[in-house]
DNA sequence: TTGTCGGCCGATCGCCGACAA
DNA sequence: TTGTCGGCGATCGGCCGACAA
């Protein structure tokens, strides 16, 4: 995934960071074990102590192919005093979910990042561009025709390519996205609150990327009993 | 989840059988981690035999909420000599995919299974019900009515309720199920090939279960790097 | 008996300017 | 500047019998 629009979608704003390779952590089995859902069988490691000083052997950008989430595979290795050889056997893995920033040089590029209002998540509609945003991401448009259009192409974090009908119109004149917007809505299952996140790197080209609100996206659990059945 | 449709899913003419609890079985560590998508790491346990006598120590029957593919859960203890007491630290767990068939007692109950037409999958359309399945699992039709037609409430793996408008009609008169199914179709993404399966217990209580054709169903994979991109 | 097709009708989608905040 | 609304036209979903395999 693309480095930029990977901490963009994290959200570049929060307090969290990516530590650097070769940086020594601590890993804490316990709050490990905590956290995941899928609880990890730490019973055998029950001399372990508490907090583990680690070194950073490895740091995986991952973005889920079905929700777009965001996170990081953090490959750790407990051995801090051995040479750089890393013995598979003897690493520890963790994720982390966001929010986190990745702390990399960087190349310059602007983002733009808008909540969804009820309008621009309700399926009737089309999205309101807020003006910084169409005047310094999107590529300006010919204020001669009438009205002023052009096909916006972006890519998501997964580098998949979705294009939408940017058109300024209305009275008074506005900003908006119409033909595709709803089609990403939909399959990125975007709701009120949730945030869509627009790039332009140097190059020019742009990028989009979703960050949401609170509702979880944990993995994905097996059913062994019957549940909550909804009316279908 | 219900056994009996669990079974019916996983395709009850299948030859492999769900060992019974306490029963000994071999594991193969070698080919668990072959078929096995996220490589466990067995490196540690090198010095393990090519096949270990196990007692099976338990057996959950899991659908998949996204997918409906079953599969079942089967806890190997293998220390064969002692008591039942069981430390779940010396415990492997290993997961099959179907087809398999559970070797319960079974109450008597009644399956049919097809496999969609592309009018059944098709969007367009409802979906033809063979005749032996409108006799012989579906409720009776009032054929005094005209057009007869009733309301099928049906559950799946999960205990999920659907329910389909089943009308008899057309020239010649044709068994069809019409509001409901194509919300169904959709739901479960099927498409032409993979199969639908109806069943009724001894109570008259339905169920619908589904079987896919060959696509893979495996874990959530994170994407690392740009994808094939699809056109939007 | 049942798979596919064209017809047809109604519901929804989605683009639009009008307003007002 | 931009969020929401009502309007409307085009598209699509989905129910139907006809027909043939």
């Amino acid at each position: 995934v693309d480095p930029q629009l990977w901490r963009a979608c994290a959200g570049a704003a929060a307090g969290g960071r990516i530590p650097v390779i070769g940086s020594r952590v601590f890993y804490f089995p316990r709050g490990h074990a905590e956290q995941s859902s899928s609880l990890p069988d730490l019973s055998a490691f029950a001399s372990l102590r508490a907090a583990v000083l680690c070194r950073v052997a490895a740091v995986r950008l991952l973005a889920n192919p079905d929700t777009d989430e965001v996170c990081a595979s953090i490959t750790l290795d407990p051995r801090l005093h051995t040479p750089v050889a890393l013995a598979p056997e003897k690493l520890l893995s963790a994720s982390f979910a966001s929010p986190l920033e990745i702390a990399d040089g960087g190349e310059q590029f602007l983002s733009f990042s808008k909540i969804l209002t009820a309008s621009d998540a309700n399926n009737g509609g089309g999205f309101s561009v807020p003006r910084f945003c169409a005047d310094s991401i999107f590529p300006p448009l010919n204020f001669d025709a009438e009205p002023p259009v052009q096909i916006i192409s972006v890519r998501d974090v997964h580098g998949k390519p979705w294009s939408f009908r940017h058109i300024y119109r209305g009275t008074p004149r506005r900003h908006l996205l119409t033909t595709g917007w709803s089609k990403f809505v939909n399959s990125k299952k975007l709701v009120t609150g949730d945030s869509v996140v627009f790039m332009k790197n140097l190059s020019g080209q742009l990028f989009v990327g979703i960050r949401r609100t609170s509702r979880s996206c944990g993995p994905v659990h097996y059913s062994s009993s019957y549940e909550s059945p909804s009316v279908a």
